[in-house]
DNA sequence: GTCTATACTTCGATAGAC
DNA sequence: GTCTATCGAAGTATAGAC
């Protein structure tokens, strides 16, 4: 190892996190990811040939590692039940080391994935494949009931992506006394979500009535 | 009721819609709304004093339509968990009539509401709240066990959101052939949601192991 | 690799006639 | 209520010295 180089294009990732997390795509301002970087905008251009660019690879780096740490917990010992409770600890612990994970997770979406190219959508991807994984290896071993991996990927991921990028709002909602929204912390929360994939994933739950529902 | 006025408001705000959802408040532009919905600049300023003020008069009515809907289904006849599945299918039937809706929820969520004034905040909490007060009434009657209303409230509605905003995103990266990520059709998907949700809100299922999980 | 200065474009909003 | 024309601010990106 010859050198700590790159430390301006990882400062500049850094605070880029930052601004689009709290703007968007559009409304990040090049100027202020160069400011706040405390390099100047030609710099931010040396290493980042284009905004775009620069958005790109912030995502890329993003989902490759909220991906390995999935790819982790799919490795470790544990029953598939335990990989799964480990599975939602761990991506609500990646939310809570990266808030800005959540919020450009959810600006994406929201946008279509427009500015996602194929590298990057293959970053993306390796985090529900991870998901599917844990999730596939319960139902193989009769552990967990016949599942959509895709459908398993989004009750699980969704809520906690949710619930934590919402906090800022109910806590407006309250402060304004327009309701009560203190509700469950995050770890709590997450305990619920634990608890609710339980039972919804268990093999043979409860006999319930067996009426059938229609839409 | 003395004539049809309004007309150009109320189309005006159907354009804002697509065009916010598409582009998020920042990257709207006001050029496009007052063209796409066949007025000038000037006119979309005479209705609506500025870009803010027309993006929180949207947002207002999309919440209150929301809510209404929800309102509708607590108060009709049923069990609380037929109201819970009609209330989900009310939702994505929502959604599906709304795409601009999923889309600008995501978005506000990751910009911590601050384009939100009271009254918006006030429509946005209806929403929530008519979820609770179904979950609210299972719980009191018994047929559910104990739920915090806000965690019911997310763990129903976050998947169906992301799921069915994230359509685009699966099939670009089907498309690519980078994954496989066909899955549920949205109806299916929604058919899953409740069936998950059921057996969570089940007030006893069938006696699990009885360890207790950390984190 | 790092800087200053600036070219070029597009935006939100308004003036003022009709 | 509706229009055309335009202002001033702010944006992305680059030129060119060091």
């Amino acid at each position: 190892m010859p050198r700590p180089a790159r430390v301006s294009p990882d400062r500049i990732l850094a605070v880029a996190a930052l601004e689009f997390a709290e703007r968007g795509f559009a409304g990040a301002r090049v100027d202020r990811i160069a400011r706040r970087a405390r390099v100047n905008k030609a710099m931010l251009y040396y290493h980042f040939s284009s905004k775009q660019q620069l958005y790109r690879t912030l995502l890329r780096h993003m989902f490759t590692r909220a991906a390995e740490r999935l790819r982790a917990v799919g490795a470790a010992a544990g029953s598939p039940a335990d990989k799964v409770d480990r599975a939602l600890a761990g991506m609500a612990a990646f939310i809570e080391e990266h808030t800005a994970f959540p919020r450009i997770m959810l600006r994406e979406v929201a946008e279509r994935g427009v500015h996602l190219d194929r590298e990057t959508l293959q970053a993306l991807a390796a985090v529900p494949r991870a998901f599917g994984a844990i999730v596939h290896e319960g139902v193989e071993s009769g552990a967990f009931r016949r599942i959509d991996p895709m459908f398993a990927y989004f009750s699980m991921l969704a809520p906690i992506v949710f619930y934590l990028a919402g906090a800022p709002i109910r806590h407006e909602i309250t402060d304004l006394r327009i309701a009560d929204f203190r509700s469950l912390s995050p770890a709590e929360f997450v305990r619920q979500v634990q608890e609710a994939v339980r039972r919804s994933f268990a093999r043979d739950p409860a006999p319930q009535r067996k009426t059938r529902r229609k839409s």
